[in-house]
DNA sequence: ATGAAAGCGCTAACAC
DNA sequence: GTGTTAGCGCTTTCAT
């Protein structure tokens, strides 16, 4: 227990012989201040190692930062967990005097996003951190951006925007890891169907992508059958499925890159009663769950929702605060696999009591 | 940009018609103060919603909270990624006013971790957190925690003792995990043999415990072979795996429950050239991750060591700073599930630039 | 261009 | 038992 040990600013004001004024002045880059004496106290600054006090200065700046969410209500069996770390985040940084606001519109469809950011008030932010539309969200972010309000996007990103940084998942990585996960469970021979969302969308092209590119190189021995698409509608999945099954054509894998895709699948499957076959699909939710511990879906790729949205808040407060910039554009999320017995982790009830998460 | 829009003490004590002092006194428990006073405060409080101010508490309390953390240096190759864990905690909670001081004894030997216990002047700080040697360092922790420094363990534990909490990972959970895999990687069927560190301690006997306890009830079709033992020593699990294949048993799994025993397996499946065994292996290192890439091992199990120190120093401050206290003596980490290509996630220097890790 | 001073919300020391 | 006051390190405003 002894006081504070840090560099203060009032220490380098000492030692560059000047005031806690200049010192601020040249440390927050403000003008009103000669080259030569910001220069000096900035070699001071250094030499001493400062670091700032991110509480003092939080509680100083007498102004909350403050920060809109951009995002979406349902399906509420995937948002919800958005919705958490959107919570962790702001309990975390209310003490750096971070407010945040939700702007959630029901669907993330199209139309709705467009509505939602034509009627935002953005001047009210500090900064916004969307879930972005594709293409569509893309003027808007370029709009806010260029008035001022830097913008992140995460777990869908509107990739040729000016947003300062994406936090989501390597669709690519995890179709890699998928076809990896597919050849070592079938024991390197079969025959695996696909079955994706929209086949037209960069996140099937991609996992579709790094799927083919293992099975293709290091699985010659199985074969991939046409995929097929089923406009994220589960019931579409469901009869492209149970038709597939019917004809016997001797498939022993499925891979089903989305969603609604997984949970049609595995349905039809579980009606089928084939526990001969192999089914690694994307995602959580309450009947994946229930087909992992019933047996009709091998494993799960999850790419934690709550640690997007988390993640996000986190590094544009960062970048707010301390002017911090990404490394990259992209900033990925690990991808998780899960299994049956790995899988209570991830329930809604688990993470809601996780003293890690709070 | 408005104002800050918290409650204060301030309004608390104008609306409960007392000092600011006294709203002090009552909302940390101080003494002093008339109980009947006290309890009207603490019911405005609680009518406005007051959350203290973190910020503002530490800036005023002028001391910092010192924490020590007892741990070791040796393997490198698993320790420095604990040491990350606390150096993540540290950026993070130095604006908490916390100074962590790092004990680290060259090995986590009883011994060595009996020495540095019996030389700590425990009384320097507020909190000690310990990656524990189990049963020897059972009076040590019951001394500090006597003496009034909270005790925290990670990594490893020592089940007995007074310590608030422990972070680690659920050994049974990860067998049971492990057995789940290999039935479904292996087919359902073939012979594993299983190879442990220390066959005594509570790790080796949760983690084969749960193993089996999946392959028997769910895999009928699959024995287990007896297990050896090879005292953390790779050479030892080496010769003993290579024993085993050159005998020529059929086995075509093998289950390693420690890192030591991982890596020695291994370099006697590479040196045999049996391409057709499926290894399921614990933790990681530069020589496992080769491992993984070149297909001796299928896949890790990893028990993420910087969120256990992360998570452990994050909790002992929350402790000391809100009173907080774990709903649990045993906070578990999730095991992560490592093939090859989700493996990049995890080495060093990915962890390194990780921007979600700084 | 620079210095001085007020004050953010809280704790701790000191008066009464 | 209670009120008052002096800061913690920083930002901001107002003099100079």
């Amino acid at each position: 227990m002894k006081p504070f040990e840090r560099v203060t600013i009032k220490q380098i004001a000492k030692e560059a012989g000047t005031s806690i004024g200049t010192v601020d002045r040249a440390l927050s880059n403000r003008p009103g201040i000669n080259p030569a004496t910001k220069a000096r106290v900035l070699q001071v600054a250094q030499e001493l190692g400062y670091t700032p006090n991110r509480m003092a200065s939080a509680l100083s700046r007498k102004k909350v930062l403050r920060i809109g969410v951009v995002s979406a209500k349902n399906p509420a069996d995937f948002y919800s967990y958005i919705d958490q770390g959107i919570t962790q985040a702001e309990t975390e940084l209310r003490d750096y005097g971070v407010v945040i606001e939700r702007l959630y519109s029901p669907l993330l469809a199209p139309d709705e996003q467009r509505e939602l950011l034509e009627n935002l008030d953005y001047t009210k932010y500090d900064g916004l951190v969307i879930n972005a539309g594709g293409e569509p969200s893309v003027p808007y972010i370029n709009k806010f951006v260029a008035e001022g309000v830097p913008v992140a996007t995460f777990n869908s990103d509107s990739p040729g925007s000016d947003r300062l940084f994406f936090v989501g998942s390597n669709s690519r990585q995890s179709g890699r890891l998928g076809g990896e996960m597919m050849g070592k469970l079938l024991g390197g021979k079969g025959k695996v169907a696909i079955i994706g969302n929209y086949l037209n969308t960069t996140t099937f092209v991609d996992r579709f992508g790094g799927f083919c590119e293992v099975i293709q190189r290091e699985y010659p021995e199985i074969s991939i059958y046409p995929c097929a698409e089923c406009y994220s509608n589960p019931a579409r999945a469901y009869s492209i499925m149970a038709g597939l099954l019917k004809e016997d054509l001797h498939i022993n894998g499925f891979f089903s890159t989305g969603y609604s895709a997984t949970v049609g699948a595995v349905e039809a499957i579980k009606e089928a009663g084939r526990r001969n076959v192999t089914v690694i699909g994307y995602d959580l939710s309450e009947s994946i769950m229930q087909a992992l511990k019933d047996g009709w879906c091998t494993s799960a790729l999850y790419q934690d929702p709550f640690q997007q949205s988390y993640q996000a808040l986190r590094l544009m407060v960062r970048h707010l605060i301390e002017g911090w910039v990404p490394p990259s554009k992209t900033l990925f999320v690990e991808a998780q696999v899960v299994f049956r017995y790995n899988m209570d982790s991830y329930t809604k009830e688990h993470l809601q009591e996780n003293p890690f998460r709070y």
